[in-house]
DNA sequence: GCTATCTGGTTTCCATCAGAAACCTGTCAG
DNA sequence: CTGACAGGTTTCTGATGGAAACCAGATAGC
């Protein structure tokens, strides 16, 4: 591999807010890609089956972050002249590598939500009580 | 109030926006969570630290964000009566581990920033020329 | 011809939320 | 008594998210 060591400016610091990696990691670390990406990562899906599986998502903020994850080169866009028209989103390679990269996610989310859950009730009742 | 979980709901479902998961994944696919367990997973560290190493977050947000990772169970926070008032910030074991899955994914925007950039341009110069 | 339905959106409206900046509390230095 | 430092809270405002309505193109039913 060609690591080229960068002099200040390109070395990724995702602290700075002027970092592409920062933008990236904001990008990102949104409510809806990890979902989004994890129902495309199993098949190519159509907008509005996209729509039904990730549950309480709108057709406009749907619609956004498609535009988005296209734009990112993450997902891409194809529509078939069917009657009624058909578009389907798929995964690029790179958008495979995000999916695989956040698959652990949702696994310790639902690993540890009842420790999450636990923990909660107990500063919940503590400040009751204060 | 106490979260009965209903039999229906024991299966771990993100896509089911009433699953714990699913609002689980909502709190830690957060624009500040990420930056914010990576940087107390390194050290505990004071309030101004925080905010000084993590360029661009408000006090406000800040001190919210906080105030619900410790609601979580995930960071713990200690007031010492030093002169002026330290308060430092720490991971629990269950903020260690989440900071542990989070870590790849800080790893994988610095790896595939220059992808997305190339993915972007490419995207805003077609539609340009449109 | 008129209406309904399907798809994949866009538009409109409103409530919430994030960020900027000011302010507050307490203590010490000058 | 003015300023500085730490760790916040309050206030105001612009951006953002969700709900619901609307739109476009074509086919099916009556």
């Amino acid at each position: 591999m060609n690591l080229v060591i960068a002099p200040a400016d390109l070395t990724p610091d995702p602290f700075n807010p002027r970092c592409p990696t920062r933008l990236l990691l904001d990008r990102i670390a949104d409510k809806w890609t990890v979902l989004l990406l994890t129902v495309i990562a199993r098949e190519p899906v159509r907008f509005n089956a996209l729509r039904r599986e990730v549950g309480g998502i709108s057709q406009k903020v749907l619609s956004q972050t498609l535009k988005s994850l296209e734009r990112d080169g993450l997902v891409t866009r194809t529509a078939y002249p069917t009657v009624p028209v058909t578009v389907e989103y798929a995964l690029t390679p790179l958008g495979i590598s995000l999916a695989a990269t956040l698959a652990p996610l949702a696994l310790w989310a639902a690993t540890h939500m009842g420790e999450i859950g636990a923990a909660q009730d107990h500063f919940d009742s503590r400040a009751g009580a204060h």
